[in-house]
DNA sequence: TTGTAGATATGATATATATCATGAAAATGA
DNA sequence: TCATTTTCATGATATATATCATATCTACAA
């Protein structure tokens, strides 16, 4: 991890009108004095299961992994998440540690604000809080969705689901670096890395896909559809 | 279901201390004059996937069940909840229907607060939409955790875990009347009835468990203990 | 450059769980 | 009350997935 000295504008940022676009000038540079920028490389840990949580983070680029180690020390991914989605509200008004760690996926930058100016803004513009209050309920929306989806498939579907949200939500592209081990997609669908490789190469024997070293490239896009959907 | 005319004083009531001990007697009498009880019945459907959420509900006795209906048509519960936890809080800010549908286990009464009303006083009263945030965070969190857990153990283990859950939990109480079917426990669980049940039975032989009808006793409660922990 | 650890790959086998089948018991409703 | 549906129960069989084993490839550090 590496503090980034230039600290970037905000005025730039997606964040500006997306969370903090309620607040007034006063709260804003109250946020903003709070504010400290992090970068970290692909397989650095942000924060980990047990820490205690002090400040409201939120991704201003790059991907991360929300993961949970289990007593034999096997991961579970629960999510994956882009900047736009706010990592780590999801326990923050619940607990005082994290009870879940968060893994940079690709090197990223991540922008840090105290809590307690979080929640002395929260006291004071009740719009702001709004947003806050949809914020956190739609992270867990979907990672309850997600779950209740793959859960529901079996391997060949739960691959395909991984693919279409990758093309879909974080890349919006059929062809893209896989940014992922096959291993870190077994800990996020809930199956062993041996199936995965087996079904990632099935699929790319039936001409579903092509993968050349890390990039995937959706050929049959209808056809992965169609195996996501069915299961 | 079926309106309560009488509507019960609130002095009494676990949630006045529980959620709305920092409202103001004028936000108090807001709040409760919005307030309406609805009473049902074992299996009715309290909110159904996909019906506009028009009011923050709560249980004021009584158990539910949240779950959601997959393609097929079968039925798979996220959580089952008792009075003390905020049923519909977790899609009430996210969306504007119902994402999983609410239905009763057992006789429950419900409170009723149209949203609007609820929106109203969080806007006036921060310490009230601070209890909010970390009622919303602690359902789901419980949720995430809990489905994690299932995910890693396999049917002894599943079974076991929930029957720790209702006596711990729910009951307080290594004697109980089992709230659910066995239908009902797999798709907690994620398993077939049929599995389920030969579990229960296996239990039940191996002396950890005794049934007689609907009522159910853990015995052997360290045996349990071990097997839900070691999956 | 070479060595080593991790990632990818694939086959053989074991095993947990689902599925199908059938019947008894209990609950529900007319 | 009886009839019908649902729940509970148990066995036989099928199947998806895990596990184990082994090999190649890739990335990266010494």
């Amino acid at each position: 991890m590496k503090t980034i000295k230039e600290i970037e504008s905000c005025n730039f940022c997606i964040y500006r009108k997306l969370l903090f676009e309620p607040l007034s000038d006063v709260e804003y540079l109250l946020v903003n004095n709070s504010r400290k920028e992090y970068k970290y490389k692909r397989g650095e840990i942000i924060c980990k299961e047990g820490d205690p949580i002090n400040s409201f983070i939120y991704l201003r680029s790059g991907l991360i992994k929300l993961y949970k180690t289990d007593k034999t020390g096997k991961d579970h991914i629960l999510s994956i998440n882009k900047p736009g989605d706010f990592i780590n509200l999801l326990s923050i008004f619940s607990n005082s540690i994290y009870n879940y760690s968060i893994a940079a996926l690709e090197e990223t930058k991540v922008c840090d604000v105290e809590l307690s100016v979080l929640e002395e803004v929260i006291k004071k513009n009740s719009s702001f809080t709004l947003r806050i209050l949809n914020r956190i309920s739609t992270i867990s929306d979907n990672i309850i969705d997600s779950r209740f989806e793959i859960s529901q498939k079996q391997v060949k579907g739960r691959i395909a689901y991984f693919l279409m949200f990758l093309s879909k939500k974080i890349y919006h592209s059929h062809e893209f670096r896989m940014p992922v081990t096959r291993r870190e997609i077994g800990e996020l669908i809930s199956m062993t890395t041996e199936n995965t490789i087996r079904t990632l190469s099935e699929f790319k024997k039936d001409g579903i896909i092509s993968m050349d070293n890390k990039t995937l490239k959706i050929i049959d896009y209808k056809r992965l559809k169609n195996i996501s959907d069915m299961g």
